[in-house]
DNA sequence: ATCGCCGATGAAAACGATTACATTCGCGCT
DNA sequence: AGCGCGAATGTAATCGTTTTCATCGGCGAT
């Protein structure tokens, strides 16, 4: 049986009071007493219980991170910024993840229930009404990259429509007359976001650039699908903007296969920077993002909320995205000249 | 405040042990009642209060996963593994990644006293030293791809050696003469395994295979150094074995830049099956290895062991891993006639 | 009719901490 | 000397469950 603190108490002959005053430094304990309880509690390798602790002070020290079924490298970096950022306010991260759709979240969100002080929600599926239903309005809550806009939360999303929005702008100064776009899958919000981005730059830039999308779902193959359909088009683009860098890739697979070149023939440009990116080849021209600082910003807005006690959020915050330009948009010399632009 | 046990017994007219019993179904109630009582809670929208309940039970219905810092698919793969089959089993998750040393990992280890009933532990800070001090005896715990060989508790490796040999093996069929290893970090558990695979197949070969080593440190970076270090070298290897893929991909731009052709020049597989390994060009051969798996199983063997409250582990686990032919390594053909070997 | 048994239910202890409130004690002031 | 005050410490209530033990009531057997 662990030691309690009842334990310390009876071994440092004082009363339990004492103990829990010496342990949290609060209230007023003599020195001598404290140093003498404090040496008993670590010779005695003692760990204060942390259920029987929240029972009482109603916190558990923990929050709750609601993800969807996310892929590789993305998933990666947000459990890493937000994990950092709460060891570093001592809170601990409970995760659960892989939700498929709204039922499952919703699962998910009631068995932590009493186990988290406030979560971090990132899901397609979490809308407005989602979160009214299945949320007690008493729990602080995170929004991250989501749709729903609802006042009761702070939301902090990726840029993406001023990520695409300036790659397009990129492609534009680089001289394209015609711009086509790979899409990502339909009722996704970054795809959405991106989508429209890239419409409205191409609308507003004054010139006559001609734009057509191409559907796809974020999958390498369906980029190597819309690749072949651009191939196979009459009045062929000069450049391709997927909206994320696995189709990209894909993309540059039925381009190398058909034996055009890149950016030569036509340019090529993703949205991500995933790993491989760089590595590539050409090396793919693409938008960076900066998950692991979403998760910690998230966090922080988290906890910040927490300590205070007050729940109203903040302002809606959202994460800039920066261009990287490498050689697959045919454009290095020109970027340098251009500022916001960062080369690889 | 939330609603309590107290509620719901006062609104149906029942004693709280009545309504504990109901709801977890044990002992005997009525039906009526019970049905009585659930259809109360349910009208309230009771969530029993999980401390209040695991301070009584002694079961937080939760394990730790204390990961050392990790990247891309690796950890999400992990991740998935572990997490789908904690909701399965209706386990919680409490998730403590990121740590760069023994002592941080000592913390987090700490931290975790009395909010969870068991730990998966993958790092290569721990070993049986670290166990006995900083684990109490009394806690649950599987390793993942650990150096420790603790008779306590349980382990689940990768095959790193199994696939090592089998990879260089299968270079030693495709009738290379010469093959070189980059290496990994030193005292890195996966590296040492792969540089043991490979240098065992070499000498069982029964063939007079050339070898040699360099050195890496699993970055592309060091991939990329060493190819060009293997390039300077008077009498070149005829193949080399990346021991991870990033080190490969780093490899391929170094022979790439230096005009050599791969395979048809100097063949090169790697490690790991990075899910860029299929983009790079030549697609590169690898080694696959079941991340989920070895995440689930690790999960269901602590799990098996919390519900027989038996902790006596069961023998130590290896994760076998296959051998992914592409491209790279130039032997398409002759894979195909041979078994435990995938074509992708 | 009485007894004993058993199934259903309730009362209350227990889990291990925090904290409001009570107590004690020393000390300075009148 | 006695009084009051404040600092240090102790006592006990409290958090929301589970679970042991007691109680109650009905029913079959003698």
């Amino acid at each position: 049986m662990a030691i309690t603190i009842k334990d310390v108490a009876r071994e440092a002959q004082v009363s339990v009071a004492s103990v829990s005053r010496a342990l949290n430094n609060s209230a007023s304990v003599t020195l001598e007493t404290r140093q003498q309880i404090l040496a008993v509690a670590k010779r005695l390798n003692y760990v204060p219980h942390a259920m029987a602790r929240s029972l009482i002070t109603r916190r558990t020290d923990t929050v709750g991170a609601l993800l969807p079924d996310l892929f590789g490298e993305f998933f990666s970096e947000l459990i890493r910024g937000i994990d950092l950022a709460a060891r570093s306010r001592g809170l601990h991260l409970l995760v659960s993840s892989s939700h498929g759709n709204a039922t499952e979240a919703a699962a998910a969100l009631r068995s932590m229930q009493g186990r988290v002080d406030g979560l971090l929600i990132m899901s397609p599926h979490v809308d407005d009404e989602f979160l009214r239903s299945y949320l007690p309005g008493s729990m602080p809550a995170v929004l991250m990259n989501s749709p729903a806009t609802s006042a009761r939360y702070s939301t902090m999303n990726i840029d993406n429509y001023g990520g695409a929005f300036a790659m397009t702008q990129h492609l534009i100064r680089c001289g394209y007359p015609k711009i086509a776009l790979i899409g990502g899958p339909d009722g996704n919000f970054d795809a959405s976001e991106r989508l429209r981005g890239y419409l409205d730059a191409v609308a507003k830039s004054g010139e006559p650039i001609e734009s057509n999308t191409y559907s796809g779902d974020f999958t390498e193959e369906s980029g190597y699908y819309a690749g072949r359909q651009v191939l196979a088009t009459r009045n062929r683009p000069r450049a391709i903007f997927a909206s994320n860098d696995m189709m990209a890739v894909g993309c540059l697979f039925a381009l190398n296969e058909a034996g055009v070149r890149v950016p030569e023939d036509i340019a090529l440009v993703g949205f991500d920077d995933i790993p491989i990116a760089p590595f590539v080849s050409p090396p793919l021209t693409t938008v960076r993002v900066r998950i692991a600082n979403l998760g910690r910003s998230a966090l922080e807005e988290l906890a910040t909320q927490l300590v205070e006690g007050d729940t109203t959020p903040s302002p809606p915050q959202t994460f800039p995205c920066e261009i990287v330009v490498r050689a697959s948009c045919g454009a290095n010399a020109f970027a340098r000249t251009h500022k916001n632009v960062k080369i690889a």
